[in-house]
DNA sequence: CGACTAGTTGAGGCCAGTCAATGTTGGTGG
DNA sequence: CCACCAACATTGACTGGCCTCAACTAGTCG
């Protein structure tokens, strides 16, 4: 996936980048990810109050948060490029990853239930977002029906997601998990228009295991293990998949 | 929690039981669960509509399906008495308990995501439950905003519970998971005007085991060492909680 | 070049799983 | 009403998968 430039040494707001949407002429309606976002199958009209909407977006570079934990819920944030990891707290500091994103992915979607941010989005590269203040969002939806019904089918595709990554918690062996990660990977960029069996992690062996509900320790060992086996191919972070049908298999049909 | 009577030999729908609203004069008006489920503050005429749109209510036995994965989504369904349990399945078979319900918790909310079920709910005792026929409610919510803005919350919510259930299955030990179950169902009986340290669990140990990625020998064995340490009392499924300060210190706060 | 972070690999331990035997409970029909 | 049965639950002995601890390597950045 191809990062954009640093921006060092620009002052920001937050330690980001605030950039008039007017400047660049980026629009929902020419945005390559439209649709895997948020206006898929809008009509003409609806796509441009969306546009008038997103009037910013925002640059963070690897390592700032979006948004974190606690603060103020005000708006929903669109990968335009880039991706990301979403980190819910324990009170004991415990950390756990649950969920990494890519372009076209909705960020921020659990603020939503009590007006506060209920986790943080930690940009694993430099990362660059659309903001669509939720206020207005709520007002567009409520005016254009095909939106509101985009914006539930959203927030139920997350929890259909997070049903999936309790399945896997619950009731997979180590390997079968790593198996299930890899192909969501691969599934996810070959939606993008990226090679399904090349690509290059964002995240470190911790954050997969953090991911996983598994030691970074058991994470690098199955990499090993999976690569001696001939079904995949490790550089680093470098990954080849070799063989998909095997992972299928290992995954139980998860991928 | 009180059951209500079963329905033997009643010709039934589906196997559940039909009733008109008009004839028990049950809305959503005088509803106890009103202030937990999606009704919340809405005003006089939005309820009123509201009452409209729920035109039937459904009676389901012990074991019976609310409703099964696969099947064309059509409606929420809201609990109005008992209780029931959510599980996924995956293609191999394994299936997963991925919550448990009580009055007032909506249901079905991962069927927006695809016009479809992806999982399927089951009664745990005999339940009667709101049918909510979605497309009405969009159209409703769509000229109701506080109504538009209390789906968004639940379906916000719920993610937001998956999220912690994440957290459980993929940082917490045994007994960790075992203290936060418990204290889950305290706080949420104790919301409903039940008492917070004495119920009686509605599922198996099986299904306790499947929820928390845990198999029912273990949670046997955390039952009895629980009530050794003095933490709770158990006789079969009935609880009591002893030591509720302790079970927090367990869970880490997340109760 | 040294300090640091990320990753790999090995040895050993422990928590939860597995297998198995036994006890308990609740629903059903004689 | 009680005997029976099946489902549910408890407990023990043993196993094994993943974690922990630790050493070492490879890259990266100031």
């Amino acid at each position: 996936m191809p990062n954009i430039g640093n921006l060092d040494g620009v002052p920001s707001v937050a330690m980001s980048t605030v950039i008039s949407i007017r400047d660049l002429k980026t629009h929902c309606m020419t945005c390559s990810m439209r649709e895997l976002c948020l206006p898929v199958g809008l009509e003409r009209e609806a796509m441009h109050q969306l546009d008038q909407l997103v009037s910013e977006r925002r640059r963070f570079k690897r390592g700032e948060p979006i948004y974190s934990a606690g603060e103020p819920f005000a708006a929903l944030y669109a990968i335009r490029l880039g991706s990301c990891k979403t980190t819910v707290l324990a009170e004991d500091g415990r950390e756990q990853v649950a969920g990494y994103h890519m372009p076209g992915d909705l960020l921020g979607l659990d603020g939503i239930g009590h007006d506060r941010h209920g986790c943080q989005s930690i940009a694993l590269e430099d990362i660059e977002v659309c903001v669509l203040p939720f206020g207005q969002l709520e007002e567009l939806s409520h005016r254009f029906p095909p939106l509101q019904k985009n914006l539930h089918r959203v927030l139920s595709r997350e929890i259909i997601r997070d049903h999936n990554v309790m399945l896997l918690l619950g009731s997979m062996r180590a390997e079968e998990r790593l198996a299930v990660f890899l192909l969501n990977l691969s599934h996810r960029y070959h939606d993008r228009g990226y090679s399904a069996t090349e690509f290059v992690l964002r995240m470190t062996r911790e954050e997969i295991g953090s991911y996983l509900g598994l030691k970074l320790e058991t994470v690098s060992r199955l990499f090993s293990r999976f690569q001696q086996e001939g079904l995949i191919q490790v550089q680093g972070r470098a990954i080849k998949l070799l063989d998909t049908a095997a992972l299928r298999q290992l995954a139980g049909q998860h991928g």
